[in-house]
DNA sequence: TAATTTTGATAAATCGTTTTAGTAAACTTA
DNA sequence: TAAGTTTACTAAAACGATTTATCAAAATTA
């Protein structure tokens, strides 16, 4: 088993030559070395001839690049994360890049606790979806030059890359979309989270709700997890009676929002109009079809690529931080129209 | 930015003492080679008190052992194969791995590819949900004393480590529970595949049947993508109008049969009950909430961890493939019994 | 006391590349 | 024909670790 993979010395040695001409003309540098074209095609042709290819291990280690990328996210089993990891996949390949991923489940200490782990192991860059109060290790990650692109929140206290959606605006069509429908007690069900991304959909529904001269209903489900979210859900439907309309800042407290309206017998969207964020495959094959704001994924993937293969450029090394807001899309459906 | 990472040369130099010496240390084997008790501690004050930590790289090329696992699925972004990244991925760093994903997207010129960059990149082993045709290049990475675990499929003729359900088994359970609950022309929906997971599901599905002397029913979708699915089964459904009882072979399958069966006025379970390999989240908040078929997750990233970390396991390399076959769970549910 | 063993440390080879700084030989130039 | 230039190629250092072989001094033995 095994056989010995071949090395340039090897190559070098049955050919004759010397290492560094193998390795010139392995590198395209033949004509700027002059070689020789007689020598540079008898080189070009043994090593098509024995399959040979370079150690990446032996090339990171003398060039200092090891064309290794962290996808460092909140869970890489959420789809939303698992979509964008697909999608960034090939283009990362297709440059020579590898993708190793790893899940903070939003916990800050787990998310320093890997950014040291992969510091040291001779990463790249980081694509990050930063936990709450992480500034420092980011701001660290830069100042070792580290590749770094933010997704799906950033930091406004630290300039670097990022790639976000409109969180406010679409939060603010949504609600404004309910209101267009008659609603006029509209609840907003969200997480408590003080991060950005959350932040900036809550001011979305407070702008809509005080323009429309409306009274703000905001529900902030405390310890997120599956079952304590739906026993909430449930309990603020049931103290808040008059509820016409709502909006979900994330798929996952509507999945459990809509399952504890339906064990109360609440009608949607005869009773209660709903809208979410993140639209999600099984919106659509709910009853009723949920509407939802879908975020673009396979434009955040090429933004995240594209900033992140930018500063890992040597060449572009040092222009300015590439920052991209996206625009998502409401898709409307059944739950906020009927 | 950037201050210069510290190697073992520069912390030998500060100390006076050789490379060797400080290598020694760092590996635990001080007392093995005889370093006095006085030194050893004074370098180790020294490396904590600077924080130094090795190079993965140079350790990689020099052991030949990069510490890199290929996780090499069908698709990412499923909700199965994430899920299964999220479970192995603890496990893998508390080993000290790191793990690289990729897709097949089933297409073996794909894998072939996946499988000869990764060769080259001097990555450990690899866990793979093999596509068809594969078995050269498996066999490949086994002569040439890669570790490796298949999982969801595996191959008949290739003797190595494998994770699989038991597909034949549960199908049976499945077509048996229908059957038991009174359905008499129950159909199959399956994917066009020879893979050994589809055509063991399909057996398990025969077998019930005939067993119960029924007809079999079995539907094949070929060039499986969302939208030509949905138009297949939704020509099954019309042409066979007698059909009581559905097992889907995927979940996939499922969704758009419910939504073909719904769009044709089927009532589920009322005239045709339903129940579908791999459960999923939705199932459960499905109206009806669907009968699935649950594979065990936790413990399916479990044996796979346990088998690969025992084939990269030094101490253990020429031990025998382990081998695991796991039993599923029939989650029954409204689809199936109301 | 001479020979042997133990102790405590190190020099140097190695892993597989890239790249700088040469070096002979052939060719120009004046 | 002596000096300078090109041409075609190579030796050797580096990247940062591990490990084998070696070595001088101290301790033990005979």
């Amino acid at each position: 088993m095994a056989k010995k993979k071949l090395s340039i010395k090897d190559i070098a040695k049955t050919l004759g030559v010397s290492i560094t001409t193998v390795s010139f003309i392995l590198n395209g540098k033949a004509k700027e070395k002059r070689i020789s074209e007689e020598l540079t095609k008898k080189v070009q042709r043994y090593i098509k001839e024995v399959g040979y290819t370079p150690s990446h291990l032996a090339q990171s280690l003398r060039l200092g690049k090891s064309k290794v990328i962290v996808f460092m996210v909140e869970d890489i089993s959420n789809q939303f994360f698992a979509s964008i990891a697909r999608l960034i996949e090939e283009k990362a390949y297709l440059n020579g890049y590898k993708i190793i991923y790893c899940s903070t489940e939003n916990e800050t200490a787990k998310a320093k606790e890997l950014i040291n782990t992969f510091k040291v192991r001779n990463v790249d860059g980081f694509i990050i979806t930063p936990t709450p109060d992480l500034e420092e290790s980011v701001k660290g990650l830069l100042d070792e030059g580290f590749g770094l692109v933010l997704f799906d929140r950033w930091m406004p206290d630290v300039l670097c890359s990022y790639v976000i959606v409109e969180n406010e605006k679409s939060a603010f069509e949504a609600t404004q979309h309910l209101i267009d429908r008659g609603c006029k007690k509209v609840a907003l069900i969200t997480v408590e989270s003080h991060q950005i991304q959350m932040t900036d959909r809550l001011k979305g529904y407070q702008n809509a709700i005080s323009q429309n001269q409306l009274s703000p209903y905001v529900f902030q489900v405390k310890f997120h997890n599956m079952a304590q979210g739906y026993d909430r859900i449930l309990d603020f439907f049931s103290n808040n009676p008059g509820i016409d309309g709502v909006f979900f800042t994330t798929n996952y407290l509507a999945f459990e929002g809509l399952e504890a309206m339906g064990n109360l017998g609440i009608d949607v969207p005869g009773q209660v109009k709903v809208v979410s964020f993140d639209d999600h495959y099984f919106f659509n094959l709910y009853k009723p079809k949920i509407t939802a704001i879908e975020q673009p994924l396979e434009l955040i993937a090429e933004k995240l690529m594209e900033a992140i293969l930018h500063q890992l450029d040597e060449a572009e090394m040092n222009s300015g931080p590439k920052q991209f807001i996206l625009s998502n899309k409401l898709n409307i459906r059944e739950s906020s129209t009927i």
